[in-house]
DNA sequence: CTGGTTATGAACCAAGTAGTACATTTGCAA
DNA sequence: TTGCAAATGTACTACTTGGTTCATAACCAG
């Protein structure tokens, strides 16, 4: 059953909900067509599976970056570069994200787990910056959260739109070379918003 | 024909290209499924007409904005505010382009016109640069298109990303108090990043 | 061993759905 | 008027696809 959860999440953030086809999850899987109805019920149950099945291994990752133990600029600095690594390494998850941005989050609305999974994320800014403002380095009356939506908005945009991005501009954006370039002008940009 | 265009951009930015029905556009229209096809020849030729028009929509109406007129940092406040405005007053446009990222810019990377429509983007972003710097106002060295890129990032997001981020974080992200506060912070962050 | 619950296989179906065949009409130039 | 190309309506089809029916097998507690 775990299988069949790896094999729809390639194919849902492959093709999207509606793209994603239940005979193709089940010719890939050992099992049938037939089991995928019997444990998930339809294709949106399935889909709403693999979503909170990939939230929740995204958030798992997430959790020990031992950011306590540093400077808090230096803290920001991993942080968001571990954001900026962790999107460009799971494309499979940004697609998940935007096949569901374009359902309008009608699948995730459904599910009870996923509010909970999101909060250590918010927490460890929030005292990350609180120490920073304390020390005197980061300026003052800034909102976590908004902080974090910017970091998100950086990574997952350098993921989520390389095609356009990379096609309108004819520029390569998938290099190491171009990749690391972009990763610190991200993290230097999210610095210079909340130091002082 | 324009009116095929604009029924079937509302149809695709809904739910994709998979997910669009050609029987739905054409029932919108005052045409019928079978001058969509005479005039587009497949549903793939449509939804390329869409995109094409779409991104010329979208740049037809950025091209004024008179950015010459003011000191750099007034310039790029204006700049970035304009281009937040801009993507919250068109979530067909974003879910279009969200939607060409899902099939990883297939379709874009057909059309011919496209890499033209976005030169004067940049231009703009660049001569202001560069007057920024040459007044000492904003430091040297720095990459219009990266610039370009964190500014449609940031301000794309914001509509792309909407609804996964509301629902995790529970915030209400589309009040006016709120949008106009996202606003600020992302014109902040993206002076403070160029400013010396 | 038995009864029932869980798991599975194979064929099947009804509803969509992109695309077409064919006939017909409209517009327009010569 | 004639003739030809562009435009259009109706009905159809070949195929895909989510979901089901029915029968059977494997498992496991009492």
């Amino acid at each position: 059953m775990a299988g069949i959860l790896e094999v729809a999440q390639a194919e849902f953030a492959e093709k999207g909900l509606t793209g994603a086809r239940i005979d193709e999850i089940a010719a890939a899987t050992k099992t049938s067509k037939r089991m995928i109805y019997y444990y998930f019920g339809s294709k949106e149950g399935l889909y709403l599976a693999v979503l909170e099945d990939s939230y929740r291994r995204m958030r798992a990752i997430e959790a020990e970056l031992h950011l306590e133990d540093l400077p808090p600029e230096d803290a920001l600095r991993r942080l968001v570069g571990f954001t900026f690594d962790h999107h460009q390494g799971n494309e499979a998850y940004i697609r998940l994200v935007m096949s569901e941005n374009m359902q309008r989050g009608e699948y995730l609305a459904q599910s009870k787990i996923i509010q909970k999974l999101n909060v250590p994320a918010i927490e460890s800014i929030r005292k990350l910056y609180g120490r920073g403002v304390a020390q005197g380095v980061f300026r003052a009356q800034l909102d976590p959260v908004d902080i974090h939506k910017s970091i998100s908005a950086l990574t997952f945009f350098n993921v989520s739109n390389q095609h356009t991005f990379g096609l309108i501009f004819k520029k390569d954006t998938q290099s190491a070379k171009a990749i690391t370039a972009r990763r610190d002008s991200i993290i230097e940009m999210v610095v210079r918003f909340v130091r002082k």
